[in-house]
This record gives C-alpha cells, sequence and structure tokens, in this order.
DNA sequence: AGAACACTTCGGCCGCGACCGAAGCGTTCG
DNA sequence: CGAACGCTTCGGTCGCGGCCGAAGTGTTCT
C-alpha cells in the first residue's frame, strides 16, 4: 500500500460534499442515526446508508445498532482530530476571499460556542484559553502547552483537581486552532475536563441536534467571575 | 462556506490518487518540479498540469517559477502535518489486513530512515526519540512533550544549545505518530534541529529524488556512541 | 535565429461514483 | 397479526472530473 494511496483514500472519502457534513455533525462526537446524519447531509435515506457504510468501512467511524436504529460516531479522537486540521487547513486556504468570507453559512451560535469533539470551541473556547493564559494557569506554545504550578491551584479551586490525572509534571494540555475563530482554544484532557466541568456546573448546555452550546445565566455569572470572560452579551443579544 | 462543504474541498483535493502521491512526494518539504511530480505521480505532464494548478488554488501547494522550471512544495507546516495525520488515520482504518499489510509498497529504504517535512522518521527516527526518552533527554507524553532540566545539557554536548530558541522552559518539543512504525518520532522544533544537526555533522545524507535518507560510515558510529542506535546493520545488510 | 525544453491550454473521450425510487429486510409498535 | 418505521440493497440514470494527444506559450541554449 503506497502512502498516497492511503492518503488517497481517506482524502477521496471525506471529499465528498454529502460524507463531510456527516463527519462534521459528528464531529463533537456524539453519536447520530442514520437519518439524523442523512438529513444534514440533505440527502435520501438510501443515499446516506451507501456514504455511512463507506465510512464505516474506512474506520472513520463506528457503528452501534440499538433497535432499530443504528447511531453512528467518528471512530478516535485521531479521526476528530484529522478533521479540526483538515478544516484549519481549508480556512487558511481562502484567506482573502471575500465571496467566501462573507457567506458565513456557519450559524452565529455555533460561532460563538461549540463543541469540537470533547472540549469547548468558537468564541467562548477561545475566550477561555485566552484568559487561563492570562491569568497564568496555563502557558501555550505553538504545539504544546503546560499547567504552570500556581494554575494547578487555580483549577483545583475551580474543581479540577489535576494529582490524580497522572504522575509526570507534564499535562495533557494542548492548543487547538479554532477554525472559525482562527486563534488556539484549549483542547487535550484538560480541555475535556474543563468543558465537562462547565456542564456539572451547569454553566453551559449542549444543543440537542447541533454541535451548539449555549450558555446559562449560571453560566454568564460564572465564566464573568472566574474567568473575566463575557459569555453572555453575545448570547443575550441574539448573536 | 458551511463547514461541511470546506471539509470536502480539501479532502477532494487529496482525494484523487495522482494528487495524493505528489502530496505525498513532497512531505519532506523539498521543492519538486512539475515533471518530476508528474513521474512521481505516473501521469502525463498535461493531467499533472492541472492537478498541480488545482493543488495550488487550494492552498495546499506553493509554487516558484526558476528559469523553465515551475518548483512546487508544501504550503506551511500545517499541511503537511494534515497530510501525516490523513496518514495515521489511514494505517489505522486497516488494522489486520494483510492483503494490504502484505503488500508494503513502501520502499525498505522509506522504511529505515526519511524525513517527515523537516525532521527524521521511520526506523532512525524512532529510534532516537526511543533513546532520547531512555536517556531521561526529553519526556513525551500523548500529544506535548518537554525537554528535562539535565536533557538541555545533554543536548548542548550535542551542538544544540536551546539558550537562544525561547524564553519559556516549555520547548517546542512534540511527537509525531510515524506511519510505518507506529511509534512516535520527534517532530516540532526540536526535531528539526535534530534533523539539521546530524545533516550538518555528515551522519546523514538526503537522497536526490526521494524522501528517503541514508546514515553514512560517521553516522553508524556517531549513533551508537552517542544515542545506542544501531542504524548501521539494517543499512549495511541492504534492508 | 532556430532548436530544444518545460510547462500549460484545449478538446474530446470515457469511466467512476453520486443520486434517487422502488423493493426488501428486520424491528417495534398497536 | 398487521402496520408503521428505520434502514439497506438493487437498478438505472447522469454528470463531474481524470486522462491523454496535440497545439500553443515562454525560456534557455547554441
Amino acid at each position: 500500500m503506497s502512502p498516497g494511496l492511503a492518503l488517497s483514500e481517506v482524502g477521496a472519502l471525506v471529499g465528498d460534499p454529502a460524507r463531510a457534513n456527516m463527519l462534521a455533525a459528528l464531529l463533537d462526537g456524539r453519536a447520530l442515526s442514520a437519518s439524523e446524519l442523512a438529513w444534514s447531509a440533505r440527502v435520501a435515506p438510501a443515499s446516506a446508508s451507501g456514504h455511512l457504510a463507506r465510512l464505516v468501512a474506512g474506520g472513520l467511524l463506528t457503528v452501534v445498532r440499538q433497535g432499530r436504529h443504528r447511531y453512528f460516531r467518528v471512530a478516535s479522537a485521531d479521526v476528530a482530530g484529522m478533521e479540526e486540521t483538515m478544516m484549519v487547513v481549508a480556512s487558511r486556504a481562502h484567506p482573502g476571499d471575500d465571496r467566501r468570507r462573507a457567506t458565513p453559512r456557519i450559524s452565529p451560535a455555533l460561532r460563538e460556542a461549540r463543541t469540537c469533539y470533547d472540549h469547548l470551541a468558537g468564541r467562548l473556547g477561545v475566550g477561555l484559553a485566552d484568559a487561563l493564559v492570562a491569568r497564568g494557569v496555563v502557558a501555550l506554545a505553538e504545539e504544546a502547552g503546560e499547567v504552570t504550578e500556581s494554575g494547578r491551584a487555580w483549577l483545583a479551586g475551580f474543581g479540577l483537581p489535576l494529582d490524580r490525572v497522572g504522575r509526570t509534571r507534564r499535562l495533557f494540555c494542548r492548543p487547538c486552532l479554532d477554525w472559525s475563530e482562527r486563534r488556539p482554544h484549549l483542547a487535550g484532557v484538560l480541555g475535556a475536563m474543563l468543558c465537562r466541568r462547565c456542564e456539572e456546573l451547569g454553566w453551559i448546555r449542549r444543543e440537542r441536534d447541533s454541535r451548539a452550546v449555549t450558555v446559562t445565566a449560571a453560566g454568564r455569572r460564572g465564566f464573568a467571575e472566574r474567568f473575566g470572560v463575557d459569555a453572555g452579551s453575545a448570547i443575550a443579544a441574539g448573536r
């Protein structure tokens, strides 16, 4: 199997608009049924079925039967990471293309706050990352990041004791370029823990049928107090 | 521009075997001419020209004219990283597929040692990463890595003073999953510095027309003494 | 200047694969 | 049990895009 051929196979898999829409819809890590995916790809169930079979055969999705439904999800974090990387490349490919930029078919709600596989992205995700860097909790480099000594205490105070995560001083903390904001947000284990904690606290709520995340009233207060992040105005203003 | 559509566009770009072969051929970061790429993709110059135009328009490649040649290279490290990630996903997609595994069209020389954009990969690359971890020079986690305190001294002794690289203790040091060995090798700035240093020392020599890297006699000694890595036997044995 | 060369554009051919409706299968209701 | 439902398989249509040869443009060499 030549490297080029292997490359072209996954490329072709992602390269069809219907399949790409399905993959994008699944990017938040949830499982969706075949008909939901058919709807979000805007194709007939028959077409969707074929696409999904190919994606499963190609190892990009896994499927689990449940009653008369079949639920599909992204097969691994590798695949999710690949999708994100491809989106970054795609968004950088047309830097000055106003025609494209001018038609932001990405919904305002998604741009505001969404999940990215298992962590937070969008304006909220980037804002949190900025806040954590500004407060000296984490230090982010181009491809790696780490939690500072004082940051450990801050995170523990937020309900995220890192002692149990691992022995090493280095933590699974990774910047992930946000394709809508074009600036890094926080990914990795820490990003996932943060997202889960915000959900536990009732600050955010995942929407049923999309990757969008809504910030609750408690979340508005919490993000402002703890992070100095204004997550509310844009939501309140309906943007 | 919907996320799905953006995704599908770069997917489709990579999804053609001819284009994927070109991208794979350019993965080591060198610039190749249109006819060289036509040859490595095994298509007529006319076809190659069209493919290359699309890859440039899509932002995956950049081109520079030089006399009557046009030299193409991968547009950015982002793109190279995307290709590597896609290869990892591709290689994981068929874990037990012996029919594929049994036809390793990847040449033994490439599997032995090659460049991966700007750093070393293959058996040599993985071996060096292992050696650096074993010697406590670097610590690698799943997605991040760092140079230890004692590692700084070791690297300085190898001719890589890190003082000038940056102020922070954290270094641009990243594990990169090797698609032929399926284990991480060393990437990031450190990986690139290491590769360049080995070339400076005359330990390795890049082949003219491929990503393959040959280990010189001096390199065999050097890798054994400094890293405890046996880079020679396989080469000497012709494997 | 003229020939050789690197590359692109054009035009026509052809095949893969995406699409859908209809029919088939298995599950879950009433 | 039969109807409704979710999904897949089948069969046929169709259009996009890859392919190449030939001709055209620009560059270098002698």
